[in-house]
DNA sequence: TGTACATCAGTGAACGCGCGTTCACTGATGTAC
DNA sequence: TGTACATCAGTGAACGCGCGTTCACTGATGTAC
């Protein structure tokens, strides 16, 4: 049973979530300000303290926010494709990053930008939300293993000084892939953001590429060779 | 013949060009304040504006500054391989872009991370700078096609609606590389700076990777497969 | 070589702005008896 | 069911801070004749 002020309350974190994520949109992370915040919430600067403890926490807010919204769009993404059809969930996985990135710059560059001057995000309330990408992809590309529908190139050998940190991802997620291939994953992961985050941040000239959908998508398909996946 | 009223200027700008910096590594590129580079500088805030004409400006600087030194390193890293060992070639470009970034890892940020808001480079200024290490990747794949010394991948072929901006880019820079071969070069350049991106902004978690610098080659050496380097 | 004038570096005060956070308070909503 | 008390949301003023930029000014350095 929720009282009328537990129902106020929640209303108005939600709010604040809110305008804070436009906030984010118009202003950037570095000029976050709860008195923007309270402004825009129709307050007094000092009330928003009665829901957020400092400038910091509502970041960690807005992270997990945002690292939640782009997760639960990827699941999604990935779940609309048919189980067994790994490459096209590798694809569908890389063009929702891509599309939330697109159409939330100013949060993806909270997440995958350079870090707030002065702010560490708190990892008990950031890490659940932070992993849920790469842990649906190293999911995908487990399940491709299992299923014997993947190739990997053997041209390269994951370097043995990784052994034990390879081996505690493995245990930690229950996987079987061998250590070449859950190395050239975490490769795949870091590319993937970098093709995002150069879109995104605007590192080709505005005009370089006609159609930066098929670039991406270019890229994708060489990232999936790179993975063995067909 | 400099006077010394012209030296002094120098002297000066340097000055401000080495404290901005300082600045950059201590508070990041949002945080950029002119009053902090006056105090600094020994002198009265309003006496900066007798060298730049606004803290956009002072931040242009900055930003050829960081992309020139980058760049300078690059070079030198890939002139000290010899002229005909491409793939040592590309894993020293791609190590020297990881040493600077890790070393100037606010720098980095400027160039590489979330843009700063309210504030868009002016191309006539940073243009020439900040394309100089896609340049000399590309020129390393061109000069080792033209050797004969590549065997790429014939499994993706670039997309059709990309062909005049490939023409455009080949005609540029007086290319011989075939369509798909030249996209290759873009997704390599994309990510190996998603790669160090992940590791300067820290998105592996702190004690994921014991051996981040084996981690990286590892990275470097798919990509060279990728691009049939060897 | 000496003098008059122009150029330039740097000063100090001011403008108007926004920020995070604390604190004592009012008044409404909820709860225990 | 009614009353006394506790909890909570929101107010308004204040603290101390930093910012970019403009402006009229002083005094030193450079230049043209």
């Amino acid at each position: 049973m929720t009282t009328p002020r537990e129902r106020a309350r929640a209303q108005t974190m939600a709010d604040i979530t809110r305008i804070g994520r436009a906030q984010l949109v118009e202003h950037g992370a570095a000029a976050l300000s709860l008195r923007a915040v309270a402004r825009d919430l129709g307050v007094v600067s000092s009330a928003v303290y009665r829901y957020v403890r400092s400038r910091d926490e509502l970041l960690t807010l807005l992270v997990v926010d945002a690292y939640t919204e782009m997760a639960d769009e990827v699941d999604a993404a990935v779940a609309a494709e048919p189980a067994d059809e790994y490459l096209m969930r590798f694809r569908a996985l890389g063009r929702a990053v891509r599309g939330w990135a697109l159409r939330e710059p100013a949060r993806y560059g909270l997440l995958y930008g350079t870090p707030v001057p002065g702010y560490a995000a708190p990892p008990e309330e950031t890490v659940f939300a932070g992993t849920r990408v790469i842990v649906i992809l190293i999911d995908t590309i487990e399940q491709a293993w299992v299923a014997g529908a993947l190739t990997p190139p053997d041209t390269t050998t994951a370097p043995p000084t990784l052994d034990s940190s390879i081996a505690a991802i493995r245990d930690e997620y229950g996987l079987t892939l061998p250590d070449d291939l859950l190395t050239r994953g975490v490769f795949a992961w870091a590319a993937l953001f970098g093709a995002v985050s150069f879109e995104v941040f605007d590192q080709y000239g505005h005009d370089t590429f006609s159609d930066p959908a098929a670039l991406f998508d270019h890229h994708l398909d060489v990232l999936a060779e790179a993975l063995g996946l067909r």
